[in-house]
DNA sequence: GCCAACGTTGGC
DNA sequence: GCCAACGTTGGC
């Protein structure tokens, strides 16, 4: 079909969330299993939110600031780039009385819950594989929110067995 | 346009 | 709680 044809490849991403915040059981147990990824306020990661994320990417949930921090489990983007609707709400934390709603400034996209990672699977045992050695998460200073992951990063990940085998929860 | 000061992120 | 690394701000 020619809609196939022209199709990008599906994408993978990796979302940082703190799990005190929003983990990802909180995503599993949020109504519709989706939920807003909102808040974001780097111009590097809104790049990627707002011209890059595509419905059906393949999104690494990562807990940070977590004990341990590492990837908790996978997501799927179930909406693209938006205007993100936390900069416009003056009783938001992340409200941003400069973003103009005419040219809005900064994005969000919608991710769906796949399957989580029993147990999650630490930044120790992802720095200790070799297919990992280049993944920008593990880089020193990596701050970025919303980073790309490759291909082949992304099925050394899915390869581990604290995916359990399931395709799917 | 430089760059010091500041605030934030996030692993440890 | 520490602190390195980074992004942003604002004076000049």
């Amino acid at each position: 079909m020619r809609r196939e044809m022209t199709a990008r490849p599906r994408r993978y991403w990796l979302m940082k969330s703190e799990p005190d915040v929003f983990s990802i059981d909180d995503l599993a147990r949020a109504p519709g299993r989706t939920t807003c990824w909102d808040g974001v306020r780097n111009y590097q990661a809104r790049n990627f939110l707002r011209d890059e994320i595509r419905v059906g990417d393949g999104v690494l949930y990562y807990h940070s600031s977590a004990e341990p921090s590492g990837i908790a489990g996978e997501a799927a983007v179930v909406r693209a780039g938006y205007p993100d609707p936390t900069a416009f709400d003056r009783n938001d934390a992340h409200y941003d009385p400069k973003s103009d709603p005419g040219k809005p400034t900064w994005y969000a996209v919608d991710v769906g819950f796949v399957r989580a990672c029993r147990p999650l699977i630490p930044l120790s045992s992802l720095r200790r594989m070799a297919a990992l050695r280049s993944m920008l998460v593990l880089k020193r200073g990596m701050r970025l929110s919303v980073q790309p992951v490759t291909a082949a990063e992304w099925r050394a990940i899915m390869t581990l067995p604290e995916w359990g085998g399931r395709a799917e929860e």
